[in-house]
DNA sequence: CAGGAACATACCTACGCACGTATATGCGTC
DNA sequence: GACGCATATACGTGCGTAGGTATGTTCCTG
């Protein structure tokens, strides 16, 4: 589970409805339906989108399926959202997220490394001087 | 500042890398580009969408414009989660946030009033039956 | 096992957004 | 004031995705 996923998950509106709604109680879909006005499909594709991530669970109760939050004693939406942001929770999720981007791996070498110097090639004019950004202040 | 927006800026790659860069150190538009691998264009748009929204502020210095975290004391990323995610801070947020939504203000009350009932019309079917989550467990 | 209810999935459409090209604006130097 | 650099903005394009319609799957009841 990638962090940029539950941020993703969080910043829409109807999943936000839905998290809110689980964090105070299980519920089965035509409830969640019921409540949040959408229509099954919708109401379904969402709860699948946030299934397939791990943000809620589900399980079958004869005809009918509830969702819930995952376990863990503090399910509410607050403990969800303190566990992404707390640092003892968020840096090493943050940081093995992270990691996965080969991009940004190498951000703060190259930062550190190639800006020591003034970007974009210097020769190409007479007027360039160095950007106050350049001095890193570390 | 809606929550809601502080989600939908972390949940993107480039923002998240940006607010990484920054939680270092200011940069200046070009520097940022440079870094990032990104087109002017695209680097100056992404930092407009945070600066519009206040997750990042810029200062004119001569030709360039540094950008960084907002002032207050810790600048780090890891401080901007926790304020996120903290509940002293992320409750009144969201619920702050929560209240705009007309949609999310009446979820609880409908959940606890109409679903004290079958939900979707019972009279429709001889075998309708209240499903499981209907007993609020309050 | 026939039929219905709850839920999931395949496919289509509309919209938001990330990025690119072209152009405008602000600042500094000569 | 002319020119160059740094940055911002207007507009067009392609892609991801949220929603809808149609249909499949699972479970229950008679």
């Amino acid at each position: 589970m990638r962090l940029i996923e539950i941020y993703h998950c969080l910043c829409d509106e109807t999943r936000l409805r839905i998290m809110h709604l689980l964090a105070q109680a299980p519920l089965c879909v035509c409830h969640l339906q019921e409540v949040l006005g959408l229509s099954q499909v919708a109401t379904s594709k969402h709860l699948a989108y946030l299934r397939k991530r791990g943000l809620v669970v589900a399980r079958r109760q004869g005809q009918w399926v509830i969702y819930s939050l995952p376990p863990g004693p503090p399910r509410e939406l607050e403990w969800q959202l303190r566990c992404l942001a707390d640092c003892r929770e968020a840096h090493p999720l943050l940081a093995a997220d992270l990691r996965t981007f080969q991009t940004i791996r190498f951000d703060c070498e190259r930062r550190s490394e190639g800006l020591a110097t003034a970007p974009r090639s210097p020769s190409s004019s007479r007027h360039r001087r160095v950007p106050p950004t350049t001095r890193t202040s570390r």
